[in-house]
DNA sequence: TTAAATGCAAACTATTTGCACGTAA
DNA sequence: TTACGTGCAAATAGTTTGCATTTAA
């Protein structure tokens, strides 16, 4: 469900923007581990490699990946705001101890929009995020 | 809805807490207009006045009115933290064009955890965010 | 009177920008 | 070869902290 390296990289190309060491480092790592991702995560080469990219180039990256449609930014309750390179339609699940963010599949909720709220908004798209206490923190 | 400006008040001396002008300066605008409010929108003084507390004192009150349950924190979309007066239960709605972000009665969706969901988070609080255009933006 | 709250300034953290240099295509 | 991308360093923005001074109770 998440676009691959390969498929993000060919669409970088077919768009006219250049396929950099930084941005295909940037990329791979958004597409292989999945989960929600930091820009400072992102920034300071979490496996330890060297340095990947400067602060400005991770920072334009995400601008041009999330404008391509290729991450998503999920504001996370904290405020923090995280990237995923899982773009179709999934809702989010919080840890209010830890502060961890998962996916969570579309069908997990049922969600419906009464009759009530017709006429004030146009809404396109509701986003839902249960909050509670992740299998980790509670076996803790 | 809103805890009142004088209930906010009584709660801080019912806990030891002093009421001082800036605090009662940041309730009152809590309480008065309602709606959300971000660090720095308190901290310009808003409606005009001279400036009603410095940084520190905007933040440190924020945080004491959050820990007393008086206040709750919700992030925006984009990642901006923002303060509501209103702790009742209740969901909201982002303008995805403008940022506005507004309260909406908890009834008007119907949220429901399906059954495929169970056992593997402790799930304590769904939250709903609508996305679409306001009625503001709708006209313009 | 005194513990608690405030203001100020400095320290962080996160993000953005301008510009000279480097490189993918 | 050249337009685009990168690195760097400085600018801007949001938040936190330490400490001397003030003040609510």
């Amino acid at each position: 469900m998440h676009r691959s390296e390969a498929e993000i990289e060919a669409l970088l190309r077919s768009r006219g923007f250049a396929v950099t060491p930084q941005r295909r480092a940037i990329v791979r790592r958004l597409a292989e581990r999945g989960g929600h991702w930091s820009a400072s995560e992102l920034l300071e080469g979490v496996s330890g490699d060297f340095p990947l990219a400067s602060r400005a180039t991770v920072y334009s990256t995400l601008a041009l990946l999330r404008d391509l449609g290729v991450v998503a930014a999920v504001a996370a309750p904290n405020g923090e705001l995280l990237f995923d390179a899982n773009v179709d339609p999934h809702q989010h699940f919080a840890c209010s101890r830890c502060g961890r963010l998962e996916d969570v599949p579309e069908a997990w909720f049922s969600v419906a929009l009464r009759p009530e709220a017709a006429g004030t908004f146009e809404v396109h798209r509701i986003r839902v995020v249960a909050e509670g206490i992740c299998s980790g923190c509670q076996s803790a």
